[in-house]
DNA sequence: GGATTCTTTTGGATCGATCCAAATCAGGGA
DNA sequence: TCCCTGATTTGGATCGATCCAAAAGAATCC
């Protein structure tokens, strides 16, 4: 820490930037020939300051190479200016497009994230959390790892951390703000979109944890097959989610018999990983085999032929997250809101009428 | 901010949280019968408090539920474990990959990270920078937007914010803390391996701007090709680093005559997006076309036919940035460190003899 | 027993902002 | 001129930790 730079002071050259004597309120107060709470004032853009103080005190400011030392403001004024974000995978397109989202919302309100990856697991998360707790975040924005459970919530109110699940939440329903997509409908849509080209055997491929996101496909799967007097039970698979475990599933479910003509997958990475699968059988996805897609990450419009997508636009989902964190710091006490995009079917080239003798079969 | 609960408190029913009256270290040196330094000197660990008093102490924070409050600390000492991170895309796989490896040694050291998306813009990591400045992180890891000055480094030196930077360095040779991959040595490797197969139209599908990673590649690819005394200027593409751009950069060079028999590509989305366009041409990659990545993500290993790729480790590559981070911020004065990581080609499907009548041709 | 050392504990002072009640200023009307 | 009102400005007190020099206790040695 050498701090034997003083000698270059010349006078003439207002430095910007001494040398490890940090510039305080204090110092730009003098400078302007004001007080430190008119200074203060200034910094947090109050309307209360007359517009030719303002102006000198901000060139001060401006002058001295002053930075405005958040961790200070916060020790009086309990507000961070940060935000806690944990997500199960940031590897994952789809986190990395709905991390981007926040981050467009956060950045112009002058909010910075905290980052964690969970990788699902409940110790991570809890750990990351205690780190948050000690950083006096102003918000959560949370996908619950697999089996957290239903108290978490009740502990952060009792923490008045407020805090929002994105995409799964933990509970039968939710309880406090969460924002989503509404995958039941889309799987619904999609089953139906399946029916009406005429397949009768189509499977699911589930996750094998049972939180919200997995419990609304299955809903809407079970529901939608139900609706078509089709049996929901005979062609339901849980396993991985990876595009891996995509393409290993989807082998599993053509060595039975009879095979799916068409298959729903949990997100697109499994589909991506099911035509994988298709094509090392020696299989024409959207000829021999529809598939469907949940997500609809920028990959799906390059596949070749083209993935049917159920759009579950975690850009959005993940500005929408943001905006909700920002108003309930700014009100703490509101009602808790749900929000639940659409999810919308995008028809491509996987999906088309299926194979006649398969028709004929079922 | 109503603070007249005071009245429930009933001595009977130690809550684990009294409403709004947050727990310090005052009340916690009340309850265990000693002074506010000494629960603080517990608080950091320090070997000097005894070992009984230090239990004590740890149960009475237990038992009031007393959470650290770090910004205090801060204000004190300068340290607020936090440090900043700046990728130029979190949405891309690989650096998803590279924030997880940087998570795995900051989360057990500690310390959390800040994420910020520069998406390749000067003006967006200016103002990210200005509020990490403000939360006076202790360090930044920095993957350089395009463009970015030389000057920036300097900059951030005067402001004595350690700072590791990432796969790219901005001038012409890193000046600070950096780490990378060895590029230039796997681009060579991969255009020898090329050679060797008998390919003799290898094509670089290069990036179209000029910061060091870009140059990295071009100069391996440039030096091996003369070695191989084979024209580098000829099969030389430069543009956009998007699975799309490759799929149309490659059909662009599949209309020029003659076409390539090899391309060696920025990244392996670039990559995937070749192979769909050979695939678009009827062309067998592997076959007809070699084709290698950079990354080596985890899709790689999933195309049929397998990418081959040259591994440039993204999640070693965050755990090292970080690591050296960590030791920047104990010794800030220590000497710069450049560490370069291997970078290895895994040879799959993709690259194989060329076809017969190209050969012959060149 | 008292001096000496080592281990543990402690009371201000301090970091750099915000908050709030009170002081000051400027302009208008009687 | 003086009072009143509304717009600005200001000086402590305060947030909750750390730092540091010095005090207190325990152990050791002559």
């Amino acid at each position: 820490m050498s701090q034997e730079r003083d000698a270059d002071r010349s006078p003439a050259l207002p430095r910007t930037e001494r040398w490890h004597t940090r510039v305080t309120l204090k110092e730009i107060a003098a400078h302007a020939g004001v007080s430190r709470s008119t200074v203060s004032l200034v910094m947090q853009e109050s309307p209360l300051v007359a517009e030719t103080t303002r102006q000198r005190v901000r060139e001060s400011a401006e002058t001295l190479g002053y930075v405005y030392n958040r961790g200070a403001a916060t020790l009086r004024s309990a507000r961070t200016a940060t935000v806690g974000v944990i997500v199960h995978d940031v590897a994952n397109p789809f986190f990395g497009a709905l991390v981007a989202g926040i981050d467009e919302v956060l950045e112009p309100a002058g909010y910075v994230p905290f980052l964690a990856n969970s990788d699902d697991s409940q110790e991570r998360q809890a750990r990351f959390l205690s780190r948050l707790r000690e950083q006096r975040v102003d918000a959560l924005l949370l996908c619950p790892a697999e089996h957290t459970p239903a108290a978490l919530i009740d502990q952060l109110g009792e923490w008045q951390l407020p805090c929002v699940q994105i995409m799964r939440h933990v509970g039968e329903t939710p309880l406090g703000d969460y924002v989503g997509a509404d995958i039941r409908r889309g799987v619904g849509e999609a089953v139906a979109h399946l029916v009406t080209l005429g397949h009768r055997r189509i499977a699911l491929l589930a996750g094998e944890s049972d939180h919200s996101a997995d419990r609304e496909r299955l809903d809407g799967y079970r529901q939608a097959m139900r609706a078509a007097e089709l049996d929901a039970n005979l062609m339901l698979s849980r396993g991985g989610l990876s595009r891996r475990a995509g393409r290993e599933r989807t082998l599993a479910l053509f060595a039975q018999t009879p095979a799916p003509t068409a298959l729903i997958c949990h997100n697109d990475l499994v589909a991506l990983g099911a035509l994988l699968a298709l094509r090392h059988l020696g299989l024409h996805p959207g000829i021999d085999c529809a598939v469907v897609g949940i997500d609809d990450v920028e990959e799906a419009t390059l596949t070749e032929p083209a993935l049917t997508s159920i759009a579950t636009q975690p850009r959005a989902c993940g500005r929408a997250a943001a905006e909700l964190a920002l108003t309930r710091i700014a009100s703490p006490l509101g009602a808790p809101r749900q929000i639940v995009l659409p999810a919308t079917l995008h028809v491509r080239e996987t999906t088309a009428v299926p194979p006649v003798d398969a028709k004929e079969s079922s």
